[in-house]
RNA sequence: GGAGGGAUGCCCGAGUGGCUAAAGGGGACGGGCUGUAAACCCGUUGGCUAUGCCUACGUUGGUUCGAAUCCAACUCCCUCCA
């Protein structure tokens, strides 16, 4: 269909649609007036990544059109662990990682949304605040017999565990339904009416729109994005070292552009769209470049999303470091390890060394990395297992370490 | 509570006494081709102080010259019954 509201044009123009419960409503709602939103974050790991981006570009895109955004940090929730999309159990975490990820995971949404009071500044809140003092029969008697265990069965979370035959505790059984709380509790605390979220929320939030209906007789809504993979099928996100992080001390910011940089040909234009805030006539000028003149719109990609997420001067830095990497032979401001003086002085193991550097996990892995002819030491193969670093290895303070291709890391002695 | 089935490397999955660090596939990584892309081709894919040693087929014991494979107990999971 075609929108009218600021909001919802933006979106979809930029494809971050995949479904809405009432899209002509939620048009019309946005239209009127001020739309409070919001998308909860499990805290399972100390820093979001590249798979949550799309979800917090929402709520900036809400905030840029004049809405509310709410972000709920899930600290109640990840006690519980959601089994959407997933075959197996997570474990459980303690309250200390819970406590420690959610500081750390504060921060991120702290460069894409304006925090304040004013009206369309974004709160965070934590959805702890209102289940960890639920009393169980209360809450059951009040909100579990709005709940249908049939229709929860044929939910694809639960239906994906049922189905593989796997698991599938009644504690995580209760997500959907704390999470379906969670959207009631923000309608009435903060008159939230919209919960967005990746398209594997679908479920959830569909439960959270029928609990506050069923409970208060008000009608909210839901917005889902596809979940990001690339055009080759594979899910997005992960690179040779894990996770895509957004926070600078989980991945240098070097890497997370190299991460942009990489991006395939066919995924461009639509990463262009969903992940930078270039206007769409320049978007179309830039994927419509063939062959390597693509590359180019790559490094526009790639230094842009850079730059929303850790700053335009980092981003530009990361790409003057690639460029000068890949097209100039220089190797300034690389991602660098530090390692012991005394350790080169002696004669450092070539494989040692790349464990060192953390490019390998093992000497073994080091040592496949040699004999596959991947190794380079200041960009010189080396095609011996035997062969040590020492001082003379030095240049201009460092000692360049390659594995691959594409990744680089100077061992800077100390 | 009863009956049956199952647990193998990152994942899936073969293996039912020695030839098994464990087939095959997926994924991942490296190389080649290219454009720091995709597709394709080749290689690698437990660790180490390395012609050897250690760790590993749910856990703990046992049988045996020798166990992922046989036995016992235990743990966990699945299916059906009560």
């Amino acid at each position: 269909m075609t929108y009218t509201s600021e909001f919802l044009k933006t979106l979809d123009q930029r494809g971050f649609i995949a479904q809405c419960t009432d899209d002509a409503a939620l048009d019309t709602a946005a239209l009127e007036g001020v739309v409070t939103g919001y998308i909860g974050y499990d805290c399972t790991a100390p820093s979001l990544h590249v798979g949550n981006l799309i979800s917090i570009l929402m709520l900036r895109r809400l905030q840029q059109a004049g809405h509310r955004p709410i972000v709920v940090i899930g600290g109640g929730t990840t006690k519980v662990g959601d089994p959407s999309g997933k075959d197996e159990s997570r474990q459980l975490l303690t309250q200390d990682k819970i406590d420690a990820n959610k500081k750390t995971i504060r921060a991120t949404f702290e460069r894409f949304l304006t925090f304040g009071d004013g009206p369309t500044d974004a709160i965070m809140v934590d959805n702890d605040e209102w289940l960890s003092g639920l009393n169980y029969i209360e809450f059951l008697r009040d909100y579990g017999r709005h709940f249908s265990v049939n229709r929860m069965m044929s939910f694809e979370s639960v239906k994906l565990r049922l189905e593989r035959e796997q698991p599938l505790s009644f504690l995580e059984f209760n997500y959907m339904i704390l999470q379906a709380y969670d959207f009631l509790e923000l309608n009435r605390r903060y008159d939230c009416s919209l919960q967005m979220g990746g398209s594997d929320q679908w479920g959830n939030i569909v439960n959270g729109i029928e609990l506050t209906r069923r409970c208060d007789q008000k009608s909210v809504f839901g917005l889902t994005t596809n979940l990001l993979t690339t055009s080759s099928g594979a899910k997005m996100g992960k690179t040779a070292q894990g996770a895509v992080w957004l926070n600078d001390d989980m991945l240098p910011v070097y890497d997370y552009w190299q991460f942009w940089r990489n991006t395939e040909d066919a995924d461009v234009g639509r990463f262009l769209r969903l992940f930078t805030e270039l206007s769409l006539d320049d978007i179309v000028r830039l994927e419509s470049l063939e062959g390597a003149e693509l590359n180019d719109a790559k490094k526009i990609l790639a230094t842009e999303a850079t730059a929303m997420c850790h700053g335009r001067a980092a981003a530009e830095k990361a790409e003057a470091t690639a460029l000068e990497t890949f097209e100039g032979g220089g190797s300034a401001d690389l991602p660098s390890v530090d390692i012991e003086a005394a350790k080169l002085e002696a004669g450092l193991g070539l494989l040692e060394a790349f464990v060192l550097a953390g490019l390998a996990k093992s000497n073994g892995e080091a040592r496949r990395l040699v004999q596959g002819g991947g190794a380079k030491i200041n960009d010189a193969a080396q095609n011996d297992i035997g062969v040590t670093l020492s001082n003379d290895d030095i240049k201009d303070g460092n000692v360049k370490l390659s594995f691959g291709k594409k990744r680089h890391v100077l061992l800077r002695p100390v």
